[in-house]
This record gives C-alpha cells, sequence and structure tokens, in this order.
DNA sequence: CGTTGGATTGATATCTGTCAAGCCCGGTGG
DNA sequence: CCACCGGGCTTGACAGATATCAATCCAACG
C-alpha cells in the first residue's frame, strides 16, 4: 500500500465536457446547457489510494460518485472476516446508488489500485434532479441496473460450474470495454486473482486453473492479467446462462 | 396444476383493517385515516393457482401486490431451461418493486401454491404516494431490502458450503416465522426440496441429505415439509457467515 | 388400493478445495 | 548491474464435497 503520486485535480479542474467518459457517465443524455448544470454541482475529484475505502456498510451516503481512473471492488463481509466481493466498478460507472433506499451504504468500496473519482454530493444531486427531469430518470434506472447485475451473478454463482462462470465474466467484460471504445478481444483484468475467484464464489487456484484450460482449448491467451480473446464464439457459448447480452456493469 | 376453489374474494371483500398481516404490509405505520385511504385504492384482491405466473420478466409494470395467503417464487431464466430462484414470497410480503426502476419486471413470479394477493395499482400508488409521505419512504426501503436480501444470498452462494447455506436458510425463515407472530422452533416450509435446492445454489440429492444431517446433529427435526428446529443456538452457529441478524424478505 | 410425483438413500464419478511446492516478475539493496 | 527477496500466480497431488445415476420409499390423491 503505497503512495503513487497522482496527477493533480483540484475543483477547478473537473470538466465534463471534456471528459473522455462523458458517454458513460451521467453527462450521457444531457445537453450542452445542462451539462454546465451538472460540471459546477460536481464537488472535487477526489484521489483514492490503493487498498483505501471509498465508504464503508452503513456509512451515511454523503455522495454520488463517479470513476475516472483506476477501479473500485464492492463488498460484503462477515463478522467472522470472510468477504463477498459484489462487483468491480470501473472507469465511467457510477458509484453510491447502493445506498439510495436507506441514505446508509450496504456495502464497502474499495480501492483495487489508486484511484480517482469525481464526487457529486447527495445535496447537489437532489437539486440537479429537481431541475433536470432526465437525472431523476438516471437514478431508478441505476438502481435498477444494480438490481439486475446482482441477479445475473446470482444465476452465476448458483447455476454454473467454474469454467462456465469465469467465461460468463469474460464475455461481460469484453462487452464493457467494447462500449468505452477499447478492444474487446485483448485487455488488461483490473483486478487480482483473488479478488475475481473470491467474486466468482471459487478458490483461487481453481481460477488459475480454468484460465489455463481455457487456454488449452485455445479459447483465450492469457498472461497475468492480460487476457486475449482468441476465440469469442466458443466462449459466448461457455457462457451460454447469460440471460441478456450484457449488464452495464460486471 | 389442478384448480383448487380458493375463498371467493371481490372488491368489496378487501379491508385492511381487518387484516391479520396489517402489521408486516403496507399499512404499517399508518394511521386510521392514512389506512382508509389505502384500503380505498386497492383494486382487488387476485387469485393465482398453482404454478401460474403472476407476471413474467419484461412485462411492464401494472401494480404492486402484497401477499395475503399462499407462496411466490421470483425467478430468472436462461434462454436454454434452466432457473435460479431470487426469492420467496410469504403472507405479508409486498411483491413488485423489481420493477422500479424500468418499469418493467427483471424477473418472473410463479406461484408455488394456490395463492391469494392484494393488488395496488401503480397509478393509485403514485398518487398515494402523493398524499402520504410514509408511502415514499416505505417504497424506497423496499428497493433497498431487495438489495440487501440479493446481497445476502450472493454471499450464501459464494461462500458457504451446502449444509451452512441450509442452516442460513432455516434461521431466517425461523426469523421471519417469529415477526409474523408464529412458532419460530416449528413450521411447514413453504417450497418444495426442489425449489429450495435450486434457491440455495445445490442439487435435490444434496439438499436432502443436509436435512438428513442437520437431523442426525439433533439441530433440527424433519419431516417433509415439517420442520423443529431443536437447537437455535447451532442452528445460528452454523449460519455464522451471516452479516445481519434477518432481512425482511428470504 | 394403485398410481404418481416428490423425497430419500446408496453407489459412484466428477468437481472443487486444500496443501505444498515451485515459478515468475517486479522491487530493493548491495 | 546483478543477486536477492516477496507476493502473486501456477501447477501437482490429494482429499473432501457435491453432482449424478439409480433404486426405493412415501404420502397424497384419485
Amino acid at each position: 500500500m503505497k503512495t503513487v503520486p497522482l496527477q493533480s485535480a483540484k475543483k477547478s479542474a473537473v470538466s465534463c465536457h471534456n471528459c473522455s467518459l462523458s458517454e458513460l457517465c451521467l453527462p450521457r443524455g444531457l445537453n450542452r446547457e445542462e451539462l454546465d448544470l451538472l460540471e459546477s454541482s460536481i464537488n472535487k475529484t477526489i484521489k483514492i489510494k490503493k487498498k483505501d475505502y471509498l465508504f464503508h456498510r452503513g456509512d451515511n451516503q454523503k455522495a454520488i460518485f463517479a470513476i475516472k481512473a483506476g477501479a473500485i471492488k464492492t463488498s460484503l463481509s462477515t463478522p467472522d472476516g470472510e468477504e463477498q466481493i459484489l462487483g468491480f466498478y470501473l472507469p465511467g460507472d457510477l458509484l453510491g446508488f447502493d445506498a439510495f433506499a436507506r441514505d446508509r451504504h450496504t456495502c464497502d468500496a474499495q480501492a483495487l489500485d489508486d484511484t480517482l473519482v469525481c464526487e457529486l454530493s447527495m445535496d447537489n444531486f437532489q437539486e440537479l434532479c429537481g431541475k433536470l427531469p432526465i437525472m431523476r430518470g438516471q437514478m431508478m434506472r441505476q438502481i435498477g441496473t444494480e438490481i439486475e447485475r446482482e441477479q445475473m451473478l446470482l444465476l452465476t454463482l448458483g447455476q454454473m460450474r467454474t469454467e462456465e462462470r469465469l467465461a460468463t465474466f469474460l464475455s461481460s467484460l469484453s462487452e464493457r470495454n467494447k462500449d468505452r471504445g477499447f478492444s474487446q478481444a485483448e485487455f488488461n483484468l483490473p483486478m487480482a486473482r483473488h479478488d475475481l475467484a473470491n467474486y466468482l464464489g471459487m478458490a483461487v487456484e481453481t481460477l488459475s486453473r480454468m484460465f489455463s484450460r481455457l487456454q488449452e482449448e485455445k479459447i483465450i491467451a492469457v498472461q497475468h492479467r492480460l487476457v486475449k480473446i482468441e476465440d469469442m464464439g466458443r466462449l459466448k457459448q461457455l457462457a451460454h446462462h447469460t440471460c441478456r447480452p450484457a449488464s452495464d456493469v460486471l
């Protein structure tokens, strides 16, 4: 857990107009005027060091967050120290909707890497929702996305064997990269094996073996965190259980 | 799938005042005046025969439902015919919040038994929310409950072994019975082994063996659908992974 | 009563977790 | 620049858990 110097990001530096993620993030669907309003409402961009927390379970909700760079995992932990990772959030993803119903976060959010997030305070968010009807709809849709994402994960954990789970995950990550304008066939995994194994409900060793097996089957080529999908057809076939094309978030 | 005559339930028969479930259902927290308003907004009480559907995934949301008698399961199904059961809803539970974010249901809802539900149309519900601030809060809290419930299930499927999963389920069901004023030590399971096994992500045979094992260990006594909890302490200990006392819905 | 579908039990195969060893790479200090 | 860590990752061997297949069993119901 060391400190890596991050690009300086002061309040004045916030600019949704220039942000390359604007098509994925809150600005989506807003016109220039609305965008100005949003931009002036963003409180600040904050830096989170690897392994630090953005929020904890039970914390009062102070803001909605948008990931600008890095990666965040959300998880539940049990009294006896075990955890279940619930999701991975990447640049362009919005975070914090889990607290919407109770004003308190239902899970922990920890940085997998040094991370930069934009913060929109709840006050400003509420005000914005008052002014911009489109924002209200986006709020509800985000909660819906959250629920659907969790339901898909339930299906994955409850019905699939380990190889299928990994195939489903890789297929989904590939879709997300495509949405972001990156390669859908070659990308880096944003998380360590340990975290991915936990998310997929299996032992690290099993995950490693499944990576190897997919590689033997010439479906992917993997080297540490770099994954190349060599046979998208067979990958998707393995992930056949998946209900719908892809959800917005892993 | 046969037809069993259900108690006749016409519009005029709706009465939240007399309903034994009022402490668990929408009326909770409402005063007499508000209750009158709610009661007059309930459109009707509808009967659903065993194995019939209350709604399907993708259906437009028409109403919020409250279970009066019987039981409903919600599930996701895959193109290749497999399903993952997401939850079981019992008398007093509210159903339909899954569609809140998109106006479309995210899962199927099927009756496990002949079932009676009260229907509150979305129009009436929205109007009621306008008049009664307390209802607005209840709506958001319901969505939150839904999310937390699914997160708990993810933890169960992802981290526990089969015996612990069953222990967690039984412990949770016991709590719910207590909330309803029924015995927390002895109750009937509302679902078949097949459905419970699916919900808990295991084979029917494994579930059956785990029932037998818990019985051998003198933690429970089980005879078909009747379960007696003989050693609540050890049951809860087995379910130790559980984060919080109990959620409102299984 | 006989039928039927759900539930249990047993035998076995398969999958997955666990333990242990080794590998690889990046970081550190000489 | 190189040798030496140390952590994450992979691999192998094995044990244990769970699924599968098959045979009853049992209760509900006609």
